[in-house]
DNA sequence: CGACTTTGACCCGCGC
DNA sequence: GCGCGGGTCAAAGTCG
């Protein structure tokens, strides 16, 4: 018990984890990339659609070919999500994810009305201020109605986010032996963004990532730019096995995050190149600011290592640590 | 000092 | 209507 949840320390984890690819939710254009990858991504879209889930399986291999063929698939995979949507909040245009290469990512929205996020603010329960009950943030049909993305990634993966996640929970969830932790985007303050991140029951080194709401603010565009960040902890040997080392992200650590930079702006000439391709292409479809912030976050994912697939490639920047551990160890 | 994690308690949605 | 379980809050403690 208490092993599973000091293996469950995920604070690190999470920060890791954002999928890039913008999403809007409704169907979703199937990946056709072969199932190499440990990842899978469901999108459940408000819209009723008859297949509103749909695995996707992102490349895992090398870095560049893949990426760009990775691009290119998740340019026809985005497609449908970059909506242009000024008001994203009217849309399903939840966040941007960051790193769609690899995971699974699912949109489900509420259960039931297809009201999506404007129910977070409408203020109508709550007349009890528990403890001053923020009247900012009205709790009220908070489970209902939200737009939601379920991702399962690998522990590798978890450190690809390019959000600043801030712990503020983690609740025993019936029925799992592990523990679920919620975390809300720290970059900003009114930022809706939620995510929980769970073990997977049946595949212990998969996470269950819930992303929920949306981010009101543009995504970092360096990760040693984020604002608050995970602490590294003295890994106390307490877990023993696994790991509890936190930290995760770019942001813990200066080394990294700087290094990271420096080699993601290498990177993202490269993958300019690509994008702008991508542009152009997209540019006769439904292309957004929010496609290329989309590919700028994608740019930058496909430096990170755990998008490129750690099996092929060796870690740009040190995170194994953390994701891996702060992933429960495993 | 500010930001983050931890943790217990509270509140509310949902199913029965 | 009731109870369970999940989601959030906020105080306390930790760390850089």
């Amino acid at each position: 018990m208490e092993e599973e949840q000091q293996d469950w320390d995920l604070h690190a984890v999470v920060r890791a984890y954002t999928t890039t690819s913008t999403t809007t939710s409704s169907s979703v254009s199937s990946c056709c990339n072969p199932p190499s990858s440990s990842t899978s991504c469901t999108f459940f879209s408000v819209h009723p659609a008859p297949q509103n889930s749909q695995v996707l399986s992102l490349p895992n291999s090398t870095p560049f070919e893949e990426s760009r063929s990775s691009i290119e698939e998740l340019h026809q995979l985005c497609k449908p999500f970059f909506i242009k949507s000024p008001h994203p909040q009217q849309h399903h245009q939840p966040f941007q994810p960051s790193s769609p290469l690899s995971s699974s990512f699912s949109y489900s929205s509420a259960p039931k009305s297809p009201h999506t996020q404007q129910e977070q603010k409408q203020p109508n329960k709550h007349p009890l201020p528990q403890h001053a009950r923020s009247a900012t943030t009205p709790r009220s049909k908070r489970r209902k109605n939200q737009l939601k993305k379920v991702c399962q990634v690998p522990a590798e993966n978890l450190s690809s986010d390019i959000w600043a996640w801030r712990k503020y929970g983690q609740k025993p969830i019936k029925g799992s032996p592990y523990p679920r932790g919620y975390y809300r985007c720290s970059s900003s303050k009114g930022c809706l963004a939620r995510k929980q991140v769970e073990r997977n029951r049946s595949e212990p080194t998969m996470f269950i990532v819930t992303y929920t709401g949306e981010h009101n603010h543009p995504a970092p565009t360096h990760r040693n730019s984020l604002a608050g960040s995970t602490r590294q902890k003295p890994q106390t040997a307490t877990n023993g096995d696994t790991c509890s080392a936190k930290a995760v992200s770019p942001a813990n650590s200066g080394q990294s995050a700087k290094s990271e930079s420096t080699e993601l702006e290498d990177m993202e000439d490269l993958m300019k190149d690509d994008e702008e391709e991508e542009q152009q292409n997209d540019q006769i479809g439904v292309v957004t600011d929010d496609f290329f912030e989309g590919l700028e976050e994608l740019t930058g994912s496909a430096n990170d290592p755990s998008m490129a697939s750690s099996d092929t490639i060796v870690p740009r920047w040190p995170l194994p640590n953390n994701a891996a551990t702060a992933a429960g160890g495993s």
